[in-house]
DNA sequence: CATCATTTAGTTGTGCGCAATTAAATTGTG
DNA sequence: CACAATTTAATTGCGCACAACTAAATGATG
């Protein structure tokens, strides 16, 4: 990939300008390929009436049962302000339930309907569709996602 | 949409159950970064007073001068659904004047108020504080980018 | 030149993403 | 036990992203 390592700067000697031309890009190109995403899994999911964080919310469903909403939160690092509508209206779309835990009132348990556990075997093809569009190696993928990691650990906000 | 060889990533040895884990999503990871991303930006830029994708019109303005809408959202891939609220808060902040072109009465004219120029100044050191909360190095930045780059292009929805 | 197509912005509606606040239930502590 | 602190969802408000539509100006064509 980047065979010879050739001088490479430190962010300390660059002036601003090529910062800011640096920062502009990696920003930008990081924007632009998530929404690049959501049109893929726009049209991919388009069939299924799922958008893309729906589609996140009913996976963590799918892949470990009931959950309270603050669990699904924190799989997916949203709080209960983009939650608490998007359960909504996954339940106005007759996939989910939401019913208050007996045993802790304060807590909202999430369950599939028979409806939602179904759409599973719809959405399964999805994963290969999309992966298979991006172009990349499974490598590549896996090298990705491990920058993307350690990106989001330092920026800090896993909220 | 992709005529020539298509570069199939070795994805069929991989069950569809296991593809369908929130952890193997790729897009997942971007959209984490690209949030956490979010944040720090809105730390950075909120004394200046500017939202991220204000921070990015801004940005074109400074570099390229008074640009009709149109240009706007071609250099941030943005519609005019996006820009025309965004520009009307930049110009209620007294950054932006908005004008119809004389010539071409159709396009609106973006130009920087002295005050949305001088803001240039207070923005410099932005993106030194951003690049360095990224932790990456600049050849891991630049590496980044380039997987970006294809990956966005593979998806192939630029606008 | 009269009409139709295209271009350019704006508007409306839906759905996130997040900060700030509220309300209720639970837990901890004196 | 009483009361403060914490936890858990929901709500409100703002801004972005995008689709679908409208309105106005311009260009193209017969």
């Amino acid at each position: 990939m980047t065979p010879p390592p050739p001088p490479v700067p430190d962010l300390t000697e660059l002036p601003d300008a090529e910062l800011l031309k640096l920062d502009h890009q990696v920003c930008f190109s990081l924007q632009a390929a998530s929404r690049a995403f959501g049109g893929v899994y726009r049209e991919a999911l388009g069939d299924l009436g799922l958008t893309y964080p729906q589609y996140l919310a009913m996976m963590v469903l799918w892949e470990h049962g009931p959950l309270p909403v603050k669990t699904i939160g924190e799989r997916l690092h949203l709080d209960s302000g983009t939650l608490s509508p998007l359960l909504k209206r996954l339940e106005a779309a007759g996939l989910v339930r939401r019913e208050r835990s007996p045993e802790d009132e304060r807590s909202v348990m999430v369950r599939l309907t028979d409806a939602g556990t179904e759409l599973r075997e719809r959405a399964l093809p999805v994963p290969r569709s999309i992966l298979r569009a991006t172009g990349l190696s499974v490598q590549e993928i896996l090298a990705l996602q491990e920058t993307l990691g350690r990106l989001t650990a330092s920026l800090g906000r896993v909220v």
